[in-house]
DNA sequence: AGCACGCCGACT
DNA sequence: GTCGGCGTGCTC
């Protein structure tokens, strides 16, 4: 009887799987990939998962441990999973033990024994749905029929503006899906988005629905998660990491808002939650549907490159108009403060007819400098290289990037100033909060973003407000333009539709677009028609003009024309190197050592564009830099990274810094 | 990442 | 004479 070998995934930053024997007696029969082991390693014991029962081993045979116990007698995550995560783990260049880890609710991750637990019978209805669906219109229809005709894996993107009727496509393809045994799993966002989509899912349907976010206690999560995988929840709703969970029938997958930067980790394993959709979809043969007013240009080059098929839903034929849209200048428009006299003029009349107003501004707090106006000192924080933002009624100054906080000075305590002429420079939302509540005395002035929403309720009772009329006026930052719907707003103002538009993030103007188009899915959802207003300082841009007069279809086209240009994704691909360390040339030293490397891989076709400082070079303390490697095929990439990585890892500079590879960076910062 | 081993300064 | 600093190496 030949010797086995246990490939292992264990949870450790490592790239790469561990090689362990069977454990003694008779449980190798139970040593089948996807169940959880408990192992001896290093000096300790650790709980892995089996990827793979192989016939021998890399490492000696004499060095390899014994597995200790197997946790589980079934699978815990089926093969197709289990391909999924390898293809990530591969994909993202990320250690697999910490793949796997985050398809694990912690507690089966920590190895505790999945208890069967009474399963409490869900109320028998009589039939799936506990009401009647509204009648589809016509581009509707043909999208569930597209939908539902396809046999195995197909990518549609059902593109439609709000109130196009997209949810009620997922409502009726899901039915059908449950109809057949089948379970669908929904990725959303945002946690705040999940109760709205779970109250339509509930409403419609009288079968149970597994949540899945990270604001779930860790019972609630093994509960959901449980349930997704046993099958006994036909629905499966969730934020990004949701993607990862098991489900017993897999017959579709949803991802909403596929544009949203959420759906990115921004840390750690930075996956792309709608990219690994896609691959799942693919691995488990069912369709996916990928929805948004916006898609992102990433998805509409695959339509265009025929991998996608475009599912379009026209405005809705109920709707009065299209809102009616002024685009301000604000270099030579009068304003109090950051809000322009003809908005507040518009805001006057939409008051009068008892009707509601959203304000839009990207930018929380009071105002984003306390400047000296004897000596010119502003107040920055000591740990990164930024501006103290100004908060609660200048009392306070916070750091955005770091969290630091501190009392707002009172004095200039730039050496030999001592001025007391201290003041608040620019605008944030507590400030235009505070402007307009000045300006309207006579009406409610609420204010949404992420200060006034931290506390457990907060979101739901502003909400809730402006829903009872409680609110007239609500600013806000883009928490403000999604997902929300607000019958009775028919005015919105954008004060700063063009923040971010010369930076050195090229997916500004995507993401401009995408904002107004949301923000003026905002207006008149009601009867009324709705206004917009969109104060700008550069009314002349192309891509906002073309936005603006032709639609986002028509600036996607163009946006992804000047992308092909320049040679930026989706027309090449990226990978960026980041590293950071409170020693301020380490980063940079490892960085050059990590180009040299890659100069030396022997990859051609790969350019590698720095080490550069980051945009915000000193951020908590620690001095950052970061290595851009662009291909123009993603294989010439995932070459070189495969090459390189093992090197990169080995650098003794590699200790003295916190690096980190991101494939497929959403953000250059 | 942890965690140990290993070789050089301030304390009982 | 020891406790402990973090540089270096290893995890099947």
């Amino acid at each position: 009887m030949p010797t086995l070998v246990v490939q292992i995934a264990v949870p450790s930053p490592l790239r790469r799987s561990f090689d362990y024997l069977p454990p003694r007696g008779g449980e190798a029969a139970q040593l089948v990939p996807g169940c959880r082991v408990r192992v001896p390693f290093g000096r300790g014991q650790t709980v892995g998962v089996v990827l793979v029962v192989a016939s021998q081993s890399r490492i000696a045979q004499t060095r390899l441990k014994r597995v200790l116990e197997v946790l589980d007698t079934e699978p815990l995550l089926p093969e197709e999973l289990l391909s999924l995560l390898d293809w990530a783990s591969a994909y993202y260049h990320h250690p697999i033990g910490e793949v796997v880890a985050a398809a694990l609710p912690a507690a089966l991750r920590q190895g505790r024994v999945p208890r069967a637990r009474a399963v409490t019978a869900a109320p028998p209805a009589t039939g799936l749905l506990t009401e009647t669906p509204p009648t589809l219109h016509p581009p509707q229809a043909e999208a569930v029929q597209a939908v539902a005709a396809a046999s195995g894996f197909q990518a549609f993107l059902l593109e439609g503006v709000t109130g196009s009727g997209k949810t009620e496509v997922y409502l009726r393809l899901i039915e059908r899906v449950i109809a057949a045994g089948k379970q669908a799993l929904v990725l959303v966002p945002e946690i705040a988005l999940t109760p709205q989509l779970m109250e339509r899912f509930t409403q419609r349907f009288s079968v149970p629905v597994a949540l899945l976010h990270s604001g779930l206690s860790e019972g609630e999560r093994l509960h959901a998660w449980r349930a997704a995988r046993s099958g006994q929840a036909p629905i499966v709703i969730g934020t990004r990491s949701a993607v990862f969970t098991p489900l017993a029938h897999p017959g579709l997958i949803v991802v909403d808002e596929e544009h949203d930067l959420s759906f990115k980790q921004q840390d750690g394993f930075r996956y792309h939650a709608r990219d690994v959709a896609i691959m799942r979809a693919q691995r488990a043969a069912v369709p996916v549907l990928l929805g948004s007013a916006t898609p992102s240009l990433e998805s509409l080059y695959n339509v265009r490159a025929g991998r996608y098929r475009h599912l379009l839903l026209p405005e809705r034929a109920g709707r009065a108009t299209a809102p009616r849209i002024t685009v301000l200048d604000m270099r030579s428009t009068p304003a109090e403060g950051r809000v322009s006299r003809p908005l507040l003029v518009q805001m006057a009349a939409t008051l009068k007819r008892s009707e509601q107003i959203l304000v839009f501004l990207n930018r929380r707090g009071y105002a984003p400098t306390l400047i000296c106006n004897a000596c010119h000192w502003v107040a920055t924080c000591e740990r990164c290289d930024t501006r103290m933002v100004l908060s609660q009624r200048a009392q306070r100054l916070t750091c955005h990037h770091c969290g630091a906080r501190r009392a707002a000075d009172v004095v200039c305590p730039a050496p030999a100033c001592g001025s007391t002429a201290l003041y608040a420079l620019g605008h944030g939302t507590e400030r235009v909060e505070e402007t307009l509540a000045r300006h309207f005395p006579e009406a409610a002035v609420a204010r949404m973003d992420r200060d006034t929403t931290r506390a457990k309720g907060a979101l739901h009772a502003l909400i809730e407000d402006v829903h009872a009329g409680r609110s007239q006026i609500l600013v806000g930052t883009q928490m403000l333009a999604k997902g929300h719907h607000f019958p009775k707003v028919t005015l919105v103002g954008i004060l700063d539709a063009d923040q971010g538009l010369y930076g050195v993030d090229f997916r500004a103007p995507e993401r401009m677009a995408q904002l107004i188009v949301q923000v003026m899915g905002r207006a008149g959802r009601g009867d009324a028609s709705g206004e917009v207003v969109i104060q700008t300082h550069h009314p002349e841009h192309p891509l906002l003009h073309l936005l603006l007069a032709r639609g986002y279809g028509a600036f996607a086209e163009a946006a992804l024309a000047e992308r092909a240009e320049a040679s930026l994704p989706p027309y090449s691909a990226l990978a960026l190197l980041r590293a950071e360390a409170v020693d301020a040339h380490a980063p940079q030293a490892f960085l050059e050592a990590a180009r040299a490397i890659a100069e030396e891989a022997g990859v051609a076709g790969v350019q590698l564009l720095g080490p550069v400082s980051a945009p915000m070079e000193r951020r908590a303390g620690r001095t950052r830099a970061q290595l851009l490697l662009q291909a123009p095929r993603r294989a010439t990439l995932h070459r070189l990274l495969e090459r390189c990585l093992p090197h990169w890892e080995g650098l003794k500079l590699a200790r003295r810094v916190r690096w980190s590879l991101d494939v497929d960076p959403m953000e250059m910062a």
